[in-house]
DNA sequence: GGAATTTTGTAACGATCAGCAAAAAATTTT
DNA sequence: AAAATTTTTTGCTGATCGTTACAAAATTCC
């Protein structure tokens, strides 16, 4: 082990702590003193630990992707692309309703990154929320070479209209709506994504 | 006219540059000075004219609800629910995109009250954006009554599920989308949308 | 059992925050 | 022209902001 003092807190539930100051109070909105109060630790400790303010942010954010990227994979191997439009949409469901009683239902995304006096903080943000885009329309693509999607689909499109009902569906959530009406509002939006064109079996009546 | 030395400044000018910094700022990263620079008075003219700073964020947001709502009407009045939904997803796409050179792309409300030290100012935006939804609810729930969507049709979720794409669509502009991929995303998510029961006439081959 | 090293607690730093007091300036009323 | 009224200008207020020095405490290495 190394040498000096030991820690006296768990770095990651120190993170998960100033996570739920930033979900609920914003980038600017958290204060030094919320953090470190809900951190339980002392701020010459926050900053020895996690650098500045800008950085405990971007560690949480990381902490927070993470989970994002978790649930992205189980999505991106989908074995048709409408599957996985399906998992994405009410997986996004799921997670937008889930609080865990920790933090507030929603995004963290949504909530913290959207406009700040530092501008570096919502581009920070909006970088990871375009990498998802970016996944889902790559995940498509394969899709349209392997005629999993009908010739001429768009791509792009397609991960775009996904990525649009997923941000709505988090600001639903943090607005307070029930698991129950963000999966409703899944269906609905599914219904618009296109079926694999499958070799029609004889349709029985 | 009242007595006394007149003011300097028009007060609606003044609120629509007070708008442009708490867009692109947010509620608590928009300071009194940007404000009071960006606005072009002074300090104390500002607290004798609008208040204080939350006051000043309340008048602003007054006045943004205010084309939002001159837009629901528009809206509302369509003579079918299907147009009313066509209407709005496509309004929105160009009123998200529309930027008229002075603020962000995006929603004003998307972008300033999401996450703040102060609730009162989430949630009063979270009140006038439900509003929107509430409208587009009796919308629908008279067009069921009229015939115009099929019955069974559940006007709350109908709601639910524009807002949901609304939003969305304010997150995608501001991300920098372009307009015309916000009403390709728009046209995606009008598909869903139930269309009137009409006496299908004799359909031409 | 020190020397070295790391973290802790205490206290403070300058800068910026929202907000205001008071007097000078500009207008209308009388 | 003088009184009354409203706004502007100047300069300041206490509080809070993020951040850091400094020394005591707790551990490992030699």
């Amino acid at each position: 082990m190394a040498a000096g003092r030991p820690r006296s807190f768990c770095t990651e539930t120190a993170l998960d702590s100033a996570m739920q100051v930033f979900w609920r109070k914003g980038y600017e909105g958290a204060s030094m003193v919320d953090l470190t109060s809900a951190m339980g630790i002392s701020s010459p400790s926050l900053y020895a630990a996690f650098g500045n303010k800008e950085s405990l942010f971007r560690k949480v954010l990381d902490r927070y992707d993470a989970r994002l990227r978790n649930f992205m994979e189980s999505v991106l191997t989908a074995p048709t692309a409408r599957e996985a439009a399906n998992r994405y949409l009410h997986g996004v469901a799921d997670f937008m309703a889930h609080t865990g009683g920790q933090h507030p239902p929603g995004c963290f995304m949504m909530q913290c990154g959207s406009s700040c006096s530092d501008q570096d903080i919502p581009d920070a943000v909006a970088k990871r929320r375009a990498e998802k885009e970016a996944a889902l329309r790559e995940r498509f693509a394969r899709a349209v070479a392997e005629g999993d999607l009908p010739a001429g689909s768009d791509p792009a499109a397609l991960a775009r209209y996904l990525t649009t009902v997923s941000n709505g569906l988090a600001v639903q959530a943090a607005a307070g709506d029930s698991p129950a009406q963000l999966h409703a509002v899944a269906d609905i939006a599914l219904a618009s994504f296109p079926a694999a064109e499958i070799a029609q079996p004889a349709e029985p009546t």
